[in-house]
DNA sequence: ACAATCTGCTGGAACGTACCAGTTTCGGCC
DNA sequence: GGCCGAAACTGGTACGTTCCAGCAGATTGT
């Protein structure tokens, strides 16, 4: 009959040492557990003197609030997920950062989802964290289907760093401007007199096809009477190594390449290297993203830098617009810049051609 | 008086939208609550053709277990942190996927905390897993105040991946064998014929120092003749300059160099191809982590192996025996492996001096 | 045939918190 | 001194789930 008597008896059942709870607290403290309570989120209904004396008392008993009984009641978690293709990417890392960064100030708590470079693993830690209960997902990754953006973007909103295929109704965006990285890498290239100029590129997804045509484009403007050659997208590996063969035969040969990203470009600066192939002399090259990579080559990568900090930090802010009621579908591009190092050099005066003739920029 | 007033009429204020209960299940699937928990959890208790019908009935509706108050009446979580000091580091990448897959067998669920390489950000990072309600954490650094891991260890276990300066009581650790890496270093290079060895290392942190240790300690085992010499522990850069004076002036100048790690072999390569120091005929490196780095160098780096995956794997296995309630601590170490790439060369016959010899070991 | 067991299902009681409607306390004012 | 109103504090309820005792109805054992 006695409520009492069950609960203290043979309940607590579960954790050998239980954490402190509100009510070990309001007892402790001779108060009610309403106004510990009160007195631990700060709020007023409490005098000074008992919440000092409160939080003392939990603090003694090392209380810490119970985050999911607290979620559960206010019915949301203050969570929002990350979903990263691989950990061990300094891209990665950065627009992290710049999403961590922009949480914090908004009292908002990141989990990160690991994808392991595995569309399958990638889609398991979507799941996994919208079963934690995240309020919305930044994916930096183009590799999860838009079918499946789609069903859960009806769920929680979603905002997406990099390009889509196509937009999906419900999910926003932020991706750099690849046109204008192209531009930057191509005028570049051409301002130091190259003419043949390539591009290599690993793989045939969104964001690689984007700036693949971002390239041709702008090729196809700054220097119409040549063919924009793309090489790589299915074989990388034999790219480079038909590349490197190409500029040992040096008929034809680019004389400047501009890569995916500065992943594939350190796989051809290698490839050149173990060749004999002169760099930067034979090959101006430049990388995509300014990674950490950039500065362990020689000769140090010249490349595209994209505002990763910024970036990360935008989608974190359209998220939380999102949470706050925006409805309609933002998509927002930010331009890159390039960083000039030792990878790119003067061509040096063709046998007898005629010399593209610009001013040099200066950085 | 009724109670069933108030929850309909004006309850439900949260969510605009609000998350199929398991009570919607139920009321659209005409059974009670505890029959679609019994069905979702795959438990026994109901027959096979209810739990069908209302599998399709929750899948219909979008439903999904609110882990939070599964939780919260289960009295455990399940979740599982692991607190990293930099993520784009492809070595705690792989330790990461190492403890992802041991978690994923044994129905635990990954948190991954971020610390940036900030002492301040790491603690405030593992208080929010904890808050967070994580069972135990792995803690990837060494970073963390010996104090400050005390006090959380009587809170919830914790295993150390690396070296902590002292044993901490409750904490467990899972380190690689520094002495073994440093011995297959120094072997290799002297079985090239060095004898002049240097170790140069950009930090004065446990690992860093017990990793000198082990290497000065070989040395002397090795090479008792010889003074072991360590350098840059302070400034690491006006180490790695005056290493490169010392190569140009070629008088007593090492020539061999065991880094600390890969990170700091590839400021040392950088800076001797910089200074026109040929790669790997004036100086061998030989680095630590065979993290990704190794492969993008010229000449690519013969690097220390840790098994990252197996570390990351034993951490969670040593922390799930924590959960299960082992109770003294335990301290694991794991041998490492050299792996021989193309900046360690056996040493030119030097002008007159006697030569150790040992056959070479063949990989 | 009847008790005993099993199967399939139900409703109520937690879990630890926030919210809310009350209730007490207390200082100030006429 | 009595009244009023705000401030301080309390107890009950709800959040979505699991666990548990219980209850029919079927099945088995003797």
């Amino acid at each position: 009959m006695n409520p009492h008597l069950t609960p203290t008896a043979p309940g607590r059942r579960r954790r050998p040492v239980r954490q402190p709870t509100i009510h070990d607290v309001a007892e402790a403290a001779g108060v009610s557990k309403s106004a510990v309570s009160l007195a631990i989120r700060n709020q007023r209904g409490v005098s000074e003197t008992t919440r000092e004396h409160i939080l003392a008392v939990a603090q003694e008993l090392g209380y810490r609030s119970n985050v999911w009984a607290r979620s559960l009641v206010q019915g949301r978690t203050g969570l929002v997920g990350i979903l990263l293709q691989d950990l061990g990417n300094s891209y990665h890392r950065d627009v992290t950062a710049g999403v961590e960064d922009a949480a914090t100030e908004r009292d908002l708590r990141l989990v990160i989802g690991h994808g392991r470079r595995n569309a399958t693993r990638l889609q398991a830690e979507l799941d996994s964290l919208l079963a934690l209960g995240v309020e919305g997902v930044i994916i930096i990754s183009s590799w999860v289907s838009p079918q499946y953006l789609e069903r859960i973007s009806k769920r929680v909103p979603l905002v997406v760093i990099g390009r889509l295929p196509d937009p999906v109704p419900g999910v926003d965006t932020v991706a750099n401007r690849d046109e204008i990285g192209a531009r930057l890498a191509v005028e570049h290239l051409t301002d130091l007199g190259h003419t043949n100029i390539a591009h290599l590129t690993s793989s045939s997804r969104p964001a690689a096809m984007h700036r693949r045509a971002a390239f041709t484009k702008i090729m196809r403007a700054r220097l119409p009477g040549v063919d924009p050659q793309v090489e790589g997208p299915e074989q990388l590996e034999a790219a480079i190594r038909y590349l490197v063969f190409q500029i040992q035969q040096e008929k034809d040969a680019p004389t400047a390449v501009f890569t995916q990203n500065d992943r594939v470009a350190a796989d051809l600066v290698g490839a050149c290297l173990d060749a004999g192939v002169r760099l930067p002399d034979q090959l101006s090259i430049v990388g995509y993203d300014n990674s950490s990579i950039c500065r362990m080559l020689r000769p140090q990568l010249t490349s595209v830098d994209q505002p990763r900090h910024e970036m990360g930090r935008l989608a974190l802010e359209m998220l939380s617009e999102r949470l706050a009621g925006r409805t309609e579908d933002r998509h927002v591009t930010i331009a890159p810049e390039l960083v000039v190092r030792a990878s790119t050099k003067a061509l040096r005066e063709p046998a007898g051609g005629e010399q593209q003739h610009r001013p040099m920029m200066v950085d």
